[in-house]
DNA sequence: GCCAACGTTGGC
DNA sequence: GCCAACGTTGGC
């Protein structure tokens, strides 16, 4: 009888997840080992949280409006796009009253540490690497905090910044 | 449904 | 600090 195994998995997806060192760095999610990364309020990196964003994904975590503009760790996904609760909580910054509980409107998922980049690979770097011109990061006017990122961009980008698959 | 005005993002 | 690019809002 086939089992489960025998089905196809989904092949490992990846992404790049925007923070800006000044309201959530790399320092304190690596400290707290995991994170539920909120406040995500655009709707095309929405969907990717809801819908498209995989337990055991990659993820890069770069950071923007800093010094230097790098990616600056490697997560990877363990839990699923759901209910972003920080949308209800009126004191909180990312509060949207128009999202019902009952049918909320922003997402988030659940991201483990799983390592630092060390040293951080630079957008500087990354721009100065032909196979990376695709990126969506380095796309002008590009603004989506939430982004695709290839295999091949995701194998280059671990090669220059001297990292190993640590999964 | 159009589109001008506005606020935000984020590299430079 | 500047400002281009972008997403959202709201009047019509």
């Amino acid at each position: 009888m086939a089992t489960a195994k025998s089905k196809s998995a989904r092949p490992r997806h990846y992404w790049l997840f925007k923070s800006e060192p000044e309201s959530f760095g790399f320092a304190q999610f690596a400290r707290e080992g995991r994170t539920f990364w909120s406040g995500v309020r655009n709707y095309q990196a929405r969907n990717l949280l809801r819908d498209a964003i995989a337990v055991d994904d990659g993820v890069l975590v770069y950071h923007s409006n800093a010094e230097p503009m790098a990616i600056v760790g490697i997560a990877k996904v363990v839990k699923s796009g759901y209910p972003d609760h920080t949308a209800f909580e009126p004191k909180c910054d990312y509060y949207d009253a128009d999202s019902d509980p009952s049918d909320p409107t922003w997402f988030m998922v659940d991201i483990e540490c799983v390592g630092a980049m060390l040293p951080p690979l630079t957008r500087e770097q990354c721009k100065a690497e032909p196979a990376l011109v695709d990126m969506v990061l380095l796309q002008r006017g590009s603004r989506l905090s939430v982004q695709p990122v290839t295999a091949e961009q995701w194998l280059v980008i671990l090669r220059l910044g001297k990292q190993k698959e640590t999964w």
